[in-house]
DNA sequence: TATGAATGAGGGTTCATTCAT
DNA sequence: GATGAATGAACCCTCATTCAT
């Protein structure tokens, strides 16, 4: 219950959820991300929750609102303390090698992707077939994450520390890099043993160097 | 119609398709990837097919067969023609340099996957949630690929064209990075435009050298 | 409906069903007797009941859940007084000549089988085609009255009143007359006009004294 | 096979039948009889016949018809010989005492009805729901044995063999302890173990002298 | 606020029957 | 005569949602 509790918490810090409606929530989570949305019915939802199938409707409109209600905090939270937090250190120079951002940076999101994971995978199931989830993600996650990612290249490329290609093609390069690792890491191959600093350590490298060999 | 011909085609080259069934398929295809599987209904895809509900069934036992009998072929289809043709080419020393191998790949599996994208978005939607499916995958995509990359990384590490590092590593690299690619290019932001031959060579060169600057 | 009320309330007289359930019930009932329990659909039942067609699953995971919880308070409702009250009566002595006790038990048993007659019909029917139904017979209903039904007629048997043959083949054949009297009379040949007393009379005396004549 | 043929030969040996009418015929009755009329499927008695399942419409027009053409011909077959031989016999004086005319009809009746078994019991399934069958079965079977039954016993009765007794009251008190016997052995509990001669000599003697015990 | 009985549209699937081959 | 693909109505059952309690 303490693992669900935190994700709760992660998720819906500043809303008041009665405890009916917590239970609901995790419940949801847990039949969505096993099942899938549509595959997944809201009599189902409010046996596990312990709920009667009405008190679901009375808190979320329809199964959708409740889908919604799950996702939406989930892309501030994606999002909202890299903005806030390692942006700012990155102004204030706090890391001076582009190596020191991106291992921060994949640290200081590793943990949070980790308590998130299964509504992360709500998030990317629906994503294509939900175009206000899809319009929401693009425009307040890729969107944001991918401008304010395009002044950090900018600013390491003035350094002289990264290469001379547009903002954008490095952005993807790095981000699909590491997003790559994570979900190879946590989603395709949790079962696999996995040196997790190693394994971090060589993707930075990667990124940094490629996989050529200098002579 | 010739569109979709094309993709039935190259999906089921070796069946004997009746017409009705090469329908159902197409329309199934087009549903589920719109839609997602869960979502579709055995009765829309009856109508959009121009069949008869029970149709479908004589031909699939249950929706799950359909299914199954759209992603099934998909697997051999995507890891055939690189194990036969590119792998052999490669044992044949056909590709010197890696970045030629990598061209030749990427270029090679582009236009099968921008064919099969619709299947390839059923694919990667159901994996999560359908065991058989998964396993299907894991076994006969996955491992295999990795297995061969694996082989080719090392007869390029031993010409000293790769870094030393452990090829299953090197192999995740490189392969979450083109398909990062891939799915960015035609899955993610396909509306965006696109100048391919510019960015297949970026991201190679990516894989080569990394992002960092040499000075 | 005070007719089937009246089977409602012997058949469940313990359980508390609501108006709805009841309803249902009824129609079940009619329309299994009438058709057949696979020949009857449940949107048919539910017309007839008039309730939604979502209402039956309510109460009943599944068609054969409703024909279960029809029959099987019938065959505590068969048995049940009869092992009470007239086996005790006979125990107690209160029925000195075979006759009394043969006349008692089927006079006894008339109402009762009129009043249930429908559903009777229904476990006759389904009872070679459910087996879980057939063995729930054979073991509560058949091995009991058998059993009782022995120990009388062994009673009856040291009493000197009763030809020396093992006691099943009395029973087979006792049985057997009463039931097959009872079926005649109400199953098969209801429209017939019967005059109750003197065969049920004649029935009594063909047990006792069979057919042939005494020179 | 063979006692397949067998029954298909006793029921049909006038008419022609195709060999894939002999296997379609052959397997419904397997199919009704085990599963009942209604919850079998054409589709899968053709399975069963080995034909397809357009071919049974092409010989019976509708599954109705089917079911018909096999259990016709059962009627006949169960009366007719019984008329025909042993009554002439018994007019014929053959039968001096009633207790041979029973014990030559139970025998005589007994092979014939061990082979249609399933014919049988597909017919006692499907009279209360298929009113031209009742009908069919009460005018051509019930009134014809009846009728000639009670001549017989009218014969006996003037032979002062039998007591004095509406006939139809003797008649039904004889054939339901005929029948009770049969189905008890054949069809209720075909499992246990019967001395054949000597359950039938009961029986016979049951009709003859009851069970009351002469002093 | 919370319940859970009730709904009826729609789910996947089977059915008896037809008909072009 | 025999086939089996095709049909679409009907099957049993589940669904998201409502509402009286």
């Amino acid at each position: 219950m303490s693992e669900e509790e935190l994700m709760i918490q992660q998720l819906f810090d500043e809303e008041k959820l009665t405890d009916k409606q917590k239970k609901i929530i995790v419940a949801a989570i847990e039949s969505f991300s096993e099942k899938g949305y549509s595959a997944t019915s809201t009599s189902e939802i409010a046996k596990k929750a312990g709920v009667a199938e009405g008190t679901i409707f009375r808190h979320y409109k329809t199964k959708k609102d409740l889908l919604m209600s799950i996702v939406a905090p989930l892309m501030a939270n994606l999002i909202g303390p890299f903005v806030v937090n390692d942006f700012n250190k990155v102004l204030d120079r706090q890391y001076d090698r582009v190596e020191d951002f991106l291992k921060a940076t994949i640290e200081n999101r590793r943990e949070v992707l980790i308590k998130l994971l299964p509504v992360i995978k709500i998030l990317l199931q629906e994503i294509p077939f939900q175009p206000e989830l899809r319009e929401l993600f693009l425009e307040q996650i890729a969107k944001k994450i991918f401008d304010r990612v395009s002044i950090i290249i900018k600013g390491y490329q003035e350094k002289g520390q990264l290469i001379e290609m547009p903002p954008e093609s490095v952005a993807r390069l790095a981000i699909t890099t590491i997003l790559g690792y994570l979900i190879s890491r946590y989603v395709l191959l949790p079962h696999l043993e996995w040196d997790d600093e190693l394994e971090t350590e060589r993707t930075i490298q990667f990124i940094m160097h490629g996989l050529g060999k200098k002579e």
